[in-house]
DNA sequence: AATTCGTGGCC
DNA sequence: TGGCCAAGAAT
């Protein structure tokens, strides 16, 4: 019921003058005290936040390891997704000394499937300038905590709220969203970042920030949501600018986003005769910096030949094309694999850049979704069923 | 300021 | 189905 969209037959509040209207009815109620947006928000979340696995008991304090981690694995990434990484995370590496002395390479094994692995990139060197440089103690400052790789404006104010009680505002799209239909900010993302970094930052009380940030994402991810929001269960309800003229489902405004870009490209699956494959480790930086592939011809808007494709094969072999096709769709690029596959004598060597490694051992490497979709369409299907 | 960075779930 | 979205950061 509350998700359906009516349509306007009045003209159209402005929403400046609609929080204006909000606002006086409330401050010019002599016998009302001002609206108490953290008491509301507060009340609501100790009957109703959400229990996480990095979420401490009411009362208890945060670990700032703990917290920093789950904000780092949180970042553009849903709780359902991350709840199994952080799981893993914890257990095998409890705090930031046993982390700073994991490898790269088995952190990014540890990241593989949750994306944007830049941000285990940064987690692995943070731990190491906390761990070392800081004697393995968190900065408990924002600024402190911003000067981390791969801690920004909202990780390094949730950190400082949430491990330390700092009074900041920790502001994220949840809270981007709650602020601007609750002020009934029209103008459209990015450009409102400021002012409604401002608005989050008036509302943030003295006393419990880090149960406020908490709160304040609570809401957005369960009640001010993007869609059909449930504005009859929300504490601000009342002081709502957006809710009070039915435009909270509208906002924020958002520009259109660009659409992705096509590429196309073919990888090698070559299987050695004693079980090993060819893989092949992406360099440093960008897309799927430092994971694992299979060798693969330049990804590229037009289609492939077979005919060039063979040419542009790491080794040497019979080459035949495996039917259909992978796809793959990343943030702001989508790709269609065609898989050429060959067995190749077991004396073969690595070409350059690639390397043999045992099928049976290949959860040992970092394997992005990409890959692991590769390589399932290259295995065929498997006996287990799996597969179709 | 605008791009580049993954992945999966939802409707 | 395909577009939208998610506890953003780095450049």
């Amino acid at each position: 019921m509350t998700g359906m969209r009516t349509k306007r037959s009045t003209p159209r509040l402005r929403p400046e003058r609609a929080a204006t209207a909000v606002a006086k009815r409330l401050e010019d109620s002599p016998h009302l005290p001002a609206f108490d947006h953290a008491r509301h928000l507060l009340e609501w979340y100790d009957r109703h936040r959400r229990r996480l696995p990095w979420r401490a008991q009411a009362g208890e304090r945060a670990d700032p390891y703990a917290v920093w981690l789950s904000e780092i694995m949180l970042q553009q990434t849903t709780v359902a997704a991350v709840a199994p990484y952080y799981a893993r995370f914890l257990a095998r590496w409890p705090d930031v000394r046993a982390l700073a002395q994991a490898t790269l390479d088995e952190v990014l094994v540890a990241w593989q499937g949750l994306g944007y692995y830049a941000r285990a990139r940064n987690l692995h060197r943070a731990a190491r300038v906390v761990a070392g440089d800081l004697g393995g103690v968190f900065p408990d400052t924002e600024d402190g905590l911003r000067a981390l790789p791969g801690v920004g404006a909202y990780t390094a104010a949730a950190v400082a709220a949430i491990a330390f009680e700092r009074r900041t505002a920790a502001v994220d799209a949840n809270v981007e969203r709650v602020i601007a239909r609750l002020f009934c900010i029209d103008t459209p993302m990015p450009r409102a970042k400021a002012r409604i970094r401002a608005l989050a930052a008036s509302l943030v009380p003295a006393r419990r920030a880090g149960d406020f940030a908490q709160a304040a994402m609570d809401l957005g991810a369960t009640v001010c949501t993007p869609r059909a929001p449930s504005c009859e269960i929300c504490p601000w309800t009342a002081v709502c600018a957006a809710r009070a003229i039915g435009r909270a489902e509208e906002l924020p405004r958002r520009a259109p986003r660009k659409a992705r870009a096509r590429r196309r490209a073919v990888a090698f699956w070559a299987m050695r005769a004693d079980g090993a494959v060819l893989l092949r480790r992406r360099e440093d930086g960008g897309l799927l910096g430092s994971m694992i592939e299979l060798p693969s011809t330049a990804w590229r808007a037009g289609a492939w030949r077979e005919a060039d494709a063979r040419r542009a094969a790491p080794l040497r072999a019979r080459w035949r094309a495996l039917p259909g096709t992978v796809e793959h769709v990343f943030s702001h690029l989508e790709i269609a694999f065609r898989v050429l596959a060959a067995r190749v004598a077991a004396r073969a060597a690595a070409p350059e850049g690639c390397f043999w490694w045992p099928l049976a051992r290949l959860a040992e490497q970092a394997l992005p979704t990409m890959t692991k979709k590769l390589v399932a369409h290259a295995r065929g299907p498997r006996a287990d069923g799996r597969r179709r």
